[in-house]
DNA sequence: ATCGTTGCCGGGAACGATTGCATTTTTTTT
DNA sequence: AAAAAAAATGCAATCGTTCCCGGCAACGAT
């Protein structure tokens, strides 16, 4: 059961030449004749011979492909952002290999590793919600490993990263819901220790300062787990029911708890649920459909992958260390369906 | 700008054995001493030791890997397909390849050519909607690369297959909308040639027939962008609601279709979009949230990759050629929000 | 004392491709 | 026509690993 493949020598030995003729004619080397590069190069296209990347890889120590990590591919933000990813990678020949952590760090571990080993030429990474402790990304880095962050970064390595402006997008969906007349406006995030949490909830904090609404701190929810399981997102809205001054609002810090978070209030209060604002993170394509309805703070995750790719292939492509390294940051959007300012 | 790693050569060179001592001292060959044994492993565990999986796969010619080849992963059902892939390939000592055609027949070809070049030791794939010509797969399948098909599958290779319970899903989601009072039923669907197409197409008419209501062409509209592309779904709403006779119903045989459908509506029409009675196969998890609502024919992604890939694997692993293949079938599950039949 | 076993280990080819250097062939120069 | 220069091609090492094969010691049996 073994899968046949032509190569270098199969040429070599039809063609009577040695490999070296061969591999010469097929790069075009200067120093082989015109009629022999024609005779190596028509019957190499006769046979369809491919050069095995494998053996390529081993030799140059090189893949020409990247490693990519998200915590999961089903959320919106992730599959748009690889879809930036892989618009630039393949236009720079690059091969675009796509893992998952499913927000566990375990996994990311595993992924990174084997993503190494397999000797990537680089590194894209969006941090698993458990990662805290991401020596082992550093001694990668070290040893000379390309990495970019998106997304959720890292102070602890110094390198390029691209990420949404946070700060703006949870200061523009907060300051929406009050200019729509919300006061008591809850929120509902990632874990704690994450880039991206504190940048939302600074956002968020500043317009309520801006606005003179005090900050709540039972108004605020950590979910863990990012929405990955709904059991979190339904505690977290029950306790927010619970509470005898209920929200009459909720910015929501991420894509899948912004989705988990309706389902959970249209299962558990859907009278609730309709009456209150809610604006959110999500990149979500058929947030208009939704019901209740939501005013949406969008990544643009497509960009954000384009550059962060670039950003790799500059590193990966450099002839010298580089030691100079920016922080892209791009706009978020805000986007508002009519249903959503009701209170106006 | 190398990244190094430590191979077998150092730990000979550090412990004074030969290579083919260290190698086999690390695998546990039987011709090795214990205590020879006892140092390399401690050795190779101390400086961290990684084999290779480059030279691996170039000496083995595989790679214990597998590749998949969907149309585009921001798609419900194949992200979650793919989390069944990964599911049973991880257990099973397989990595994980994904790569997207975003329905495109050239992509496809070069997606597969080249993760057979990358060695994969077994293919996962289900045609983009402009696969008409498989030949490319149909001469590697012959070459003795294992091949397993599942959702979308063509005929003309006789290998393993997974798919929904596709007749049975275009037929209950249709009887649904006929028992909810229903009787002008429209129907939006994939390209034509798509072994999904027809099969959910021939359960739509068993059910028309069933129930006494003729089936009526212009009533169905094949969008052969799957809806990746938006414009098609709006020209195919324009033209239903063009018809002097339109349908009060849809049933919408795909998930992309699905969602497009239901933003065209509410861009277009919204109060036709409402009024009518629409079911679809879609895997959001976020159809309950949907308005206009939407009755859910949804399939059983997870286990088809799971079932998929362990057909996949056992091809891999097995020792003499296998003759005969088995295509399984899965039934879908017909999600009714109370809202929907609204007719009752 | 010699032979066959057994246990342990090293040498070197192989996987597919590239590449510096050596070698052969052809062309040009004198 | 001989020598020098140029062009074309081959040899062999390399990447990291495995594995066939052969070597060598120690030991028991003859």
């Amino acid at each position: 059961m073994r899968f046949e493949t032509t190569t270098i020598k199969d040429i070599a030995k039809a063609l009577g030449f040695s490999t070296s003729t061969v591999s010469r004619a097929l790069r075009g080397g200067y120093e082989i004749s015109e009629e022999t590069k024609r005779i190596v190069l028509e019957y190499a296209e006769k046979i369809n011979y491919r050069p095995n990347p494998i053996a390529l890889s081993l030799k140059e120590r090189r893949s020409h492909s990247i490693g990519v990590v998200v915590c999961e591919i089903a959320n919106n933000f992730f599959s748009q952002a690889i879809n930036g990813i892989e618009s630039i990678a393949y236009n720079s020949g690059y091969h675009v290999i796509i893992t998952q952590s499913n927000e566990n760090h375990e996994r990311e571990v595993l992924n990174v590793e084997h993503l190494a080993s397999r000797s990537v030429d680089g590194l894209l990474i969006s941090l698993s919600s458990e990662s805290n402790d991401i020596s082992y990304l550093k001694s990668l880095h070290e040893k000379g490993l390309p990495i970019v962050f998106f997304d959720r970064v890292s102070e602890e390595i110094n390198t390029h990263k691209v990420i949404a402006n946070n700060f703006q997008g949870g200061f523009e969906a907060t300051e929406f819901l009050i200019k729509s007349g919300y006061t008591k406006i809850g929120h509902f995030t990632n874990a704690a220790h994450l880039s991206i949490t504190r940048e939302r909830l600074e956002g968020y904090k500043a317009a309520l300062e801006k606005h003179q609404i005090p900050f709540n701190e039972s108004y605020v929810k950590y979910c863990s787990y990012s929405g990955l399981i709904q059991d979190e997102i339904d505690a977290a809205v029950k306790d927010i029911l619970k509470l005898k001054e209920r929200p009459d609002a909720l910015f929501i810090a991420q894509d899948k708890i912004s989705t988990s978070t309706l389902l959970a209030l249209r299962k558990l209060d859907l009278e609730y649920g309709c009456k209150i604002g809610i604006s959110g993170f999500t990149n979500s394509n058929v947030a208009p459909l939704f019901s209740p309805p939501i005013t949406v703070v969008r990544q643009p995750a497509f960009e954000m992958g384009q550059q962060a790719t670039q950003l790799l292939i500059k590193l990966i492509e450099s002839k010298h260390p580089v030691t100079e390294f920016e922080t892209k940051t791009l706009n978020t959007q805000l986007i508002t369906h009519s249903s959503t300012n009701r209170k106006l």
